[in-house]
DNA sequence: CCCTACATTGGACAAGGTCTAAGTCAAGGC
DNA sequence: GCCTTGACTTAGACCTTGTCCAATGTAGGG
């Protein structure tokens, strides 16, 4: 966590209050918020911070490689603090959890040269679906 | 398409003009239409379509397996009429075009059991990213 | 400790999508 | 062929998610 803000200082990022409390909302594993979940968790540790702020800080997260979007449905968009360990996504059809998952051999490599329609491809995200255990019953 | 139609009769589809033309706006390949898409092109054909009915029709496809609900990013949603042959994405990260393709090996079968976290896992979708070659100048 | 460029704020705005009450019509029964 | 009825459609209000802006506040270098 401090390594993170250690890193985004290195980078001319003006460490401000809100930064500091929306960077410490999302720290863990398996974290998968909604822009709003992250303005109520962090209006708990601090009571004015507005949600223009929230949404300009997870953006910029974005661009600095640092946290990932990830749209599993048409509804919000849900932010992944695991951006620097690469990893895909096992998410619940009934709830909507997500678990961050690690499958086996290389994605990108299976798609043939005569599937890649001229594009420069240069990632895959690979989204299991089920039902987890808790809506099994 | 009149396969289409068809089948739906039979599971109790009453067809009314207005479901007729969605599906024949969605019918074809590599076709990734937005809601509003369909009801443009909807309106062409018949003018009193409302965007209540096409988001109604396209839920009710999505249900009945006949559509797939395909959302690359924040933005609107996408429809994939090519729901009974199974396929996966590829997306220019730039102007947003979808491409079907098919890539070799078993995705499913890459998520170890320890990876599964005890969920019931039915289906895996992979979504390449690159740029197009028309983005790629 | 001051200055200033950068950050934050609240509220208006926009896009995508859902819901409702009232009117319309497909299709089975006569 | 016509009636009937419950399913379908409609317009528009409304909700949620996300963006933008002008005014205000503040981190951090000097």
């Amino acid at each position: 966590m401090s390594d993170l803000l250690k890193r985004l200082r290195e980078r001319g990022w003006r460490l401000t209050a809100q930064r500091r409390v929306v960077a410490e909302v999302l720290a863990g594993d398996h974290i998968h918020l909604t822009a709003d979940e992250v303005h109520a968790r962090a209006t708990e540790r601090l009571p004015e911070i507005s949600r223009a702020t929230v949404y300009n800080t997870l953006g910029e997260l974005v661009s600095l490689g640092e946290l990932l979007e990830v749209s599993t449905d048409h509804r919000a968009t849900r932010y992944d603090p695991n951006a620097r360990r690469p990893h895909h996504h096992l998410l619940c059809d009934r709830c909507g959890t997500i678990r961050d998952v690690h499958p086996t051999g290389d994605a990108l490599s299976a798609l043939p040269e005569s599937e890649r329609f001229g594009y420069t491809v240069s990632g895959v995200e690979l989204t299991y679906r089920g039902i987890c255990p808790d809506c099994a019953v």
